[in-house]
DNA sequence: TCACATTTGTCCGTATGTATC
DNA sequence: AGATACATACGGACAAATGTG
């Protein structure tokens, strides 16, 4: 009950040290003062420089790491260079937050099917040639895969993604990322099925032609059938995303940790 | 062209030993044996448990940290606790999307109308009696925030997450809460206006009122509109948000940085 | 109010692994 | 192969915060 307070925000305690370095490059990235490519001293360096001592460094290093703003190469030459990774990092953590809340596959596929329709209604308004190239290739990769006999589940999700890149909405994006790759994770455990992949391509094809036409009410329609019919396929296999999705951890640390 | 493949996944290279000590503490997390609000060992009790260094210890608590999988209090009886801030980590990610120029205002504002349009869709198969409560309760709340010339932008945020919960869905109850976390965020940069949220009281005492009476249609016209006036609103305030948000930071570290 | 215990935050020095030249 | 530069990791120490008696 309590617990159906907002999320939102965060008190702003930062009197730890670390946080305030890694807010510090963050405000330099965000100003366009350092931008992706750019590397940053190494950590003794960052250390000297920052008057600080290099576990903080280190510690502020992680920050901006798991926020998607930098990556770090050990090694000569290596170091902290500015990346481009906040995108991925939330498809990541998107995907932690399925796992976290044991989504039901139930779940899982009806929001996939309603925000699916959705982006459907959008990509007519935004998509251009080049997504529609995208699209083309991609029935081919996919095509290529079931002529040597072997699955093209993730070219087919990627159709699905490629759909969603073309709303020109990176939010649209990156919620389907997450969404599909949760999909991913579930379909990898599942019996392989190469017919499934070609029911699949049949209905992106027949998708990518109502596209072409400007038959929007019926790739809407087309989306939904084929959603419909994966989930059908998908429940055959019973059992909830939660224990599907679970890698078969040994447990080392539990043990260690429960002992108390 | 290859860039347009789908987020994801991160590859397994992750030989780094405090990558792994998290990810350990997250399967325990997935598995339901660890849960929020219990606590972990101390970081030297970890570190003797796991035979690794405190040093080591502490980055994989940063990792977890900045995961939303965990807090760290100081102190005596502090530690780290498991936490589900997944989602509040989440939002803000997004936003801090949002500031590297990778989403848009507009673009957010947009996929958030479309959403919760679809949203408001769903809530009437799906919603009960005590989502109503938790509706007029929170509506109450926010007014009572008037009532002392505050604003009640969290609690209007609020209104509409409660809505993505009704629909006794997570994945739609995610998708929201993130984007939400995000328009929190934005909105928190804003000038205070309390005909703001006074505004959007009203819009949600129809919405509710067009709930109880089961129209639809009417609901899903309301959310519209309310959605729309508050995007105008945003749009007031010029320019992007990228300008608007800058904190002034006076640059100590500039100088550092580049002196090189 | 005053110790006191616990735990994180931060520091230093050192050693090892790793990638590049 | 060897030297270099860097991240990774260890151990020990002290400071600061926080709750208890």
């Amino acid at each position: 009950m309590s617990d159906n307070t907002p999320i939102i925000f965060s008190p702003i305690k930062s009197r730890r040290s670390f946080d305030e370095i890694a807010l510090e490059v963050k405000e330099l990235i965000f100003k366009g003062v350092l931008k992706p490519g750019d590397k940053l001293p190494s950590e003794t360096e960052l250390a000297r420089q920052f008057k600080l001592g290099r576990q903080t460094i280190r510690e502020a290093l992680r920050v901006l790491e798991l926020s998607g703003f930098i990556t770090v190469q050990k090694g000569y030459g290596g170091g902290p260079t500015i990346a481009d990774n906040v995108l991925s990092r939330i498809g990541s953590l998107f995907f932690d937050a399925l796992r976290f809340d044991k989504i039901s596959l139930e779940e899982l596929t009806v929001a996939r099917i309603k925000i699916e329709r959705m982006i459907m209604g959008e990509v007519f308004s935004s998509i251009d040639e080049k997504g529609i190239l995208l699209l083309e290739n991609n029935i081919e990769k996919a095509k290529h895969q079931i002529a040597i006999k072997k699955m093209a589940t993730s070219e087919n999700l990627e159709f699905h993604q490629i759909l969603a890149v073309s709303t020109q909405n990176q939010v649209f994006a990156i919620v389907t990322g997450a969404v599909l790759g949760a999909m991913g994770a579930v379909m990898s455990n599942l019996p392989k099925d190469v017919s499934v992949s070609k029911q699949a391509i049949v209905f992106h094809e027949r998708i990518l032609k109502a596209i072409k036409q400007k038959k929007k009410r019926l790739a809407i329609k087309l989306m939904q059938m084929h959603l419909e019919q994966s989930k059908e396929g998908l429940e055959k296999s019973p059992g909830k995303l939660s224990e599907k999705v679970q890698s078969s951890g040994r447990g080392a640390a539990e043990d260690l940790l429960l002992e108390e």
